[in-house]
DNA sequence: CGGCGCATGTAACTTGTTACATGATTCC
DNA sequence: GGAATCATGTAACAAGTTACATGCGCCG
């Protein structure tokens, strides 16, 4: 049986600090997206969802000039139904990558096409990777977040994996030209 | 607006040889799974669109004293529709690491938990390593299909990503020892 | 003769995306 | 004053999984 995830990143984020719907996935959108995506249409029913169940609470803004932001704060039982899902076995993911369906048949296009498409691919991992390594430098030079080591992991995670992608790229490239050539 | 792909895996699976959404299914779960996932529920309805669409169609087992075997084969308007989709630029891919919204937040359990949580992962994944490193020897060995070359393309980018798996879980893994004896 | 693998299929469900509506505020 | 961004939300849809039903044939 799947398990909705979404939820578990929301209270995650607020186990840090308190949050609204849409700074959670700002957050998301930039430091998550190398291994983690979320649309409105997911979140915002999950946090209606989660203040019902009484994971977290909403605290209208008050300090705030601003229209009718939302802040959520986590409670003592949104703490525990956290850490219970740490302990629980992790799911292996489901991945679907285009670009290698497409290369697997490529036999059947110009090369020139499938060279494109990796073209592609690396531009948008080089950026992704140029952001993690902006975010690695950022946080290795303040040091006072207490779970700065564990994202300094995770960042090594999409550092290592994305290289392999850029590596991959360069040399598949240099395969079809040469394919091309021929 | 996203697109439904299980028509091109098909597709392309197709443009090869005949087959049969089992056998379709098992070639996926084999060969494929490290980059691409389909299930019968997916499969078999698809099956019917496309032989709808007149984009491929179905021959029933003659040659087979089994039950019914329903294989199927490619039409030209079916090879047209793949290589029209070869030419379209590729969406870039939604992933979701739990493992790492895990490490992310980590701080709030045990090493011990994560750590097992890291084995775990290590373990599936090198699983599927061995049998990438199995596939490539056979086809270095038998050079006689014509996108030979192709697939040990995507195959190498399976082996240097999950590579890359084992190398973070293992310096992971360490890191978090050394946390917990502290 | 029981269990496993072959083989096809689908209904119910969950999950996730897209596209839109609404309106405030900020910045140029 | 217009564009961008802040901010919340949802309805319609698309995609994907799970769990089951059905039944054949082979092997021990």
């Amino acid at each position: 049986m799947r398990k909705n995830k979404t939820r578990y990143v929301i209270l995650g984020m607020l186990s840090e600090t308190d949050l609204s719907g849409y700074e959670i996935k700002k957050i998301i959108d930039i430091r998550f997206s190398f291994f983690w995506n979320e649309s409105y249409g997911q979140l915002y029913p999950e946090l209606k969802n989660l203040e019902q169940d009484g994971l977290i609470y909403s605290i209208k803004s008050e300090t705030e000039s601003r229209r009718d932001v939302i802040r959520y704060s986590i409670t003592p039982q949104g703490r525990s139904e956290l850490k219970l899902w740490l302990a629980e076995p992790t799911e292996q993911e489901t991945v679907r990558f285009e670009i290698l369906l497409k290369m697997y048949f490529s036999s059947l296009t110009d090369e020139d096409i499938m060279i494109r498409h990796i073209i592609e691919f690396e531009k948008n991992h080089q950026k992704q990777l140029s952001i993690l390594n902006m975010f690695q430098k950022e946080l290795t030079a303040v040091r006072d977040i207490d779970n700065h080591e564990d994202i300094l992991r995770v960042i090594d995670f999409g550092q290592r994996v994305y290289s392999a992608y850029m590596d991959w790229s360069k040399e598949t490239i240099d395969y079809l030209e040469k394919r091309k050539n021929k």
